[in-house]
RNA sequence: GGGACUGUAGUUCAAUUGGUUAGAGCACCGCCCUGUCACGGCGGAAGUUGCGGGUUCGAACCCCGUCAGUCCCGCCA
């Protein structure tokens, strides 16, 4: 006899008598015959106990209701093809079973049903508050399965086949001056100081290079403590690499290698390498994002050299301060896309000026190739303003033509965002298409105009390219994106390994000596010690497999998600605690219940 | 911190746009049927319309506040 784990049925098992376990998702007696469907992960196993051999069943046909976790016994068989119903469709597996054991109820009414389609458009709220019964419906229960066949691959590839090994990293540790905020927590034993929750591993792998470990990865639980989206979650899950001695390429040519047997081993699917690379200066150019979803085309086009001379103050304006205008050009937009959501209070328009935008010019393309536009367009571009825009855009009869026009920044989202949304609603998506690209040579800094300085754009530990080291403040980082369908799903660098260009980046980014020394003085002394040149990657894999699962959530790609509000809805974290307990912590309660 | 949407029976939705006793499917309970697999038939129970105010002769519907969930902006090196 064999014992089996609900799932584990099939069709070899036939003649086979088995021990099976379950949880009954519906119960069907007729007339002493007694059938439950037993969910297993791939289909429905089914229980046929006859009472003519097995009375004790009959009895628990009786006493069997609602949902049950239950133990059966028996024997595995295929339905006959001469079937008593001859609706029924033949050679099923089922089980002709002997015994069935009752191991624990199921309480009578659910809070939702778990095994219908109606359980798919289920209260978020819900699902979240009962997640061990959400998790046993067949989407999430696959969606976990897909998680761990994507960390099985990644453990396969990089332990088996490239030598890697995994080194777990603090989850207290200090709290960083760049990037997120971090969640902290107080010691006890040191009053009045505090760990955070680390938001990666970053300078813990870099020491781990300089201890020789020359390739490590770590499936890395972190920590940001920032607002949430779809695909934001506080608590997330990077898979975390780093190398040493190898180049871009190199790093670049082994993830690829990683990411193509990722799907193949989960989805069977063939990606082509190399992967295209965009820099981010052609992807922002471009797409007006650096992390463009290149499944469709609608490129930007940039007329800021057409429109700089031209009467119409909003453009050439926004060319004489620093800015430019560009054009999302839309075929067959003209029909699809009525003036009524350009304008003001239109879909569109909002949508333009959530990004930023101040208003939104269009020229539309008449089928005799004459345009229809706004007045100050009509009335303050020459024709052969007009004439250069409709060639640059490559316009033909039936185009719609939308203007962003103002600061790069702002321009480059809007129509980012307006690209997005019009792809989705004109379907020129392909949901089969899997679009995997590096955008590379990312600016160092960024301007931070709260705080009157410039920023690391990536984290402050990217080297710059060699080239560029005459001026750091506009030099080129030898950092890395990997782009999935428009989401950012990796990054990485090359770090600096050299004391002294490490002290050049602090320099940029405004980091005072001693604070350099106070938050990084250990990175520092270590680079004292003959560190090599390595560089890494880290990969959100939540979103990976979000992605992988076709979700649009990233918590249907975590067992146990937070809400928007950072609240978990099954434990109801957080919550209060005892005074007792602050009181060790040396912390002092400032916060007052409402009531 | 801000904007938008949602909240009605266990659940998914409806309620002719302010008008009688707030309805239906599924689930639940009872009886019948019995090779079911979204079984079928008959019957039943089930509601502080998220919560608190207000307007009105009258509020699920309008107004104010509040709570919760979702999407977005800010934020996320």
């Amino acid at each position: 006899m064999r014992s089996h784990y609900c799932g584990h049925l099939r069709a070899e098992h036939i003649g086979e008598t088995v021990t099976l376990y379950g949880w009954v998702d519906r119960r069907r007696d007729h007339g002493g015959v007694v059938f439950i469907d037993l969910r297993d992960r791939t289909g429905v196993a089914q229980i046929v106990s006859d009472p003519e051999r097995t009375p004790t069943s009959y009895q628990l046909a009786e006493s069997i209701r609602n949902e049950y976790v239950i133990k059966v016994t028996g024997r595995v068989s295929q339905r006959p093809a001469e079937s008593l119903n001859p609706k029924l469709p033949t050679g099923e597996v089922e089980i002709y079973a002997d015994a069935i054991e009752i191991l624990n109820a199921v309480r009578k009414q659910l809070p939702f049903q778990v095994s219908t389609a109606e359980s798919e458009t289920v209260k978020e709220e819900l699902r979240l508050k009962y997640r061990y019964l959400d998790l046993r419906r067949d989407r999430m229960t696959q969606n976990l399965q897909l998680r761990h066949a994507v960390v099985k691959a990644i453990r396969r590839f990089l332990e088996d086949t490239e030598g890697f090994i995994e080194v777990e990293t603090p989850i207290l540790t200090r709290a960083t001056p760049e990037g997120a905020r971090d969640f902290l927590l107080p010691s006890r034993v040191n009053p009045g100081q505090w760990f955070a929750l680390p938001q990666s591993p970053q300078l813990f792998k870099q020491l781990l290079m300089v201890s020789g470990l020359d390739r490590y990865y770590q499936i890395a639980r972190c920590f940001r403590d920032e607002d949430l989206r779809a695909d934001r979650q506080p608590e997330f899950t990077q898979l975390d690499m780093e190398m040493s001695f190898m180049s871009v390429d190199e790093i670049i040519e082994l993830n690829e290698r990683l990411i193509c047997h990722i799907f193949k081993t989960v989805k069977n699917i063939d990606v082509p390498t190399p992967f295209p690379r965009l820099t981010y200066a052609d992807a922002m150019n471009r797409y007006g994002s650096d992390k463009p979803d290149t499944r469709y085309g609608l490129e930007l086009v940039d007329v800021s050299n057409v429109v700089q001379e031209c009467g119409f103050k909003v453009f050439s304006g926004a060319v004489k301060s620093g800015g430019i205008v560009k054009i999302l050009p839309i075929p067959g937009g003209n029909d699809q896309i009525s003036n009524v959501r350009i304008k003001p209070g239109g879909d569109l328009f909002n949508e333009a000026t959530t990004a930023g935008a101040r208003g939104l010019a269009y020229i539309r393309v008449r089928d005799d190739m004459a345009i229809d536009t706004i007045g100050a367009i009509k009335d303050n571009l020459s024709d052969e303003q007009k004439q250069e825009i409709l060639t640059l855009t490559d316009a033909k009869p039936g185009h719609l033509l939308l203007f962003g026009a103002g600061d790069t920044a702002t321009v480059n989202k809007t129509l980012d965002r307006l690209r997005q949304v019009v792809a989705k609603e004109m379907n020129l998506i392909d949901p089969d298409k899997i679009n995997l690209l590096w955008v590379t040579e990312f600016p160092m800094f960024e301007w931070n105009e709260d705080e009157k300085r410039l920023e690391a754009l990536h984290h402050p530990f990217t080297s710059p390219f060699p080239e560029d080291s005459d001026d750091l403040k506009t030099a080129r980082a030898q950092a890395y994106d990997i782009v999935l369908n428009g989401f950012e799903i990796g990054g990485g660098s090359l770090r600096i390994y050299q004391p002294d260009i490490q002290q050049q980046v602090f320099d940029t980014i405004g980091l005072s000596d001693e604070e350099a020394r106070d938050k990084f003085g250990f990175l520092l002394d270590a680079f004292e010690y003959g560190t090599p040149p390595h560089g890494g990657i880290a990969y959100g894999l939540d979103r990976v497999v979000m992605l992988l699962a076709g979700e649009e959530s990233i918590r249907d790609a975590i067992a146990f998600p937070k809400t928007q509000q950072a609240r978990c809805l099954l434990t109801n974290a957080p919550s209060g605690v005892e005074l007792k307990q602050l009181k060790e912590l040396h912390v002092q309660s400032t916060w007052k219940e409402k009531k």
